[in-house]
DNA sequence: TGAAAGCGGACCTAACCAGTCGGATTTTCA
DNA sequence: TGAAAATCCGACTGGTTAGGTCCGCTTTCA
């Protein structure tokens, strides 16, 4: 359980591995596919969503391929796992504005409401720069939840 | 995505429901499962997971239900989600010891067990009795996030 | 002894995730 | 100019899991 989609696993792979050989000027999915053993068609529709979200720029044709639309170092994995998997909630019975109706007494959702924006605010802390990096030591960031 | 299951959100609320409620002796299962309109038989099999896990006590017979088998402070809810959804795992390549065979450049596990690590430090510091008290304003909570 | 409770396995159903297929469009190059 | 390489996009399938139900059993107590 609160398990990422495999989905938002590969996008970020494929993101950090972008980042990771920025000289290149664009791959295709079936590199990135290649580079880490992803069903191409699968990788193929994630790197179209990225694309439509605009955390990538694409090509088409011989030659094209996929690029990141903006920095690495400017792209969150908040941004990534949002773009694939859509809004993220821990508590089940969040769904946009409609809470659970059927339990108005619900008052367990405010203070997870509190976890949930703890979460995404780490998620928002780490860019795909930071995933590239994988063997420097990181820098120590501080969160702060208040239950 | 990302979501705790109903089941665990269930299980919080009965368990916070018998936190804001320490003179009663003991709850059934219906009686919890009327306060919020959850369906009776499936909180009563959750409630019996947490039993066996220590969470709870229980006591059968008439009169008998359900008890917190330690003090409200003393349970966290991670213990919680833990009884009831698993072991709790960020990354959908995780399971257990044996890792993503098929992809062993998969790098990107590394950075996300840390914050997965941080989730979990989040959940480990918040307790049933931070749930029942609602209304008190709460202390804040550092967590450090090495990436 | 019977009603009220917990216990627990089997089962069902709907939703969702992972992955595939087929075809259309765009671009490049020989 | 046509074939190849690539993105684009919707539909489909198959397997897993979450949510929930059913039923029979055991324990306890009035």
């Amino acid at each position: 359980m609160l398990k990422l989609t495999k989905k938002a696993d590969y996008g970020l792979m494929a993101l950090k591995y972008l980042a990771e050989h920025p000289e290149t000027p664009a791959f295709s999915a079936k590199d990135l596919a290649d580079a880490y053993g992803i069903p191409p068609q699968l990788l193929a529709k994630i790197l179209q969503r990225l694309t439509k979200t605009g955390l990538l720029r694409s090509h088409a044709g011989m030659n094209g391929g996929y690029a990141l639309a903006r920095e690495a170092r400017s792209i969150s994995a908040f941004e990534v796992i949002h773009a694939i998997d859509g809004p993220l909630f821990i508590t089940s019975c969040f769904k946009g504005a409609k809470s659970c109706d059927l339990t108005p007494n619900c008052t367990i959702k405010e203070p997870l409401a509190r976890v949930n924006d703890t979460i995404t605010g780490v998620l928002k802390s780490i860019s795909i720069q930071d995933l590239a990096e994988q063997e420097a030591p990181g820098a120590q960031k501080l969160v702060t939840l208040t239950v």
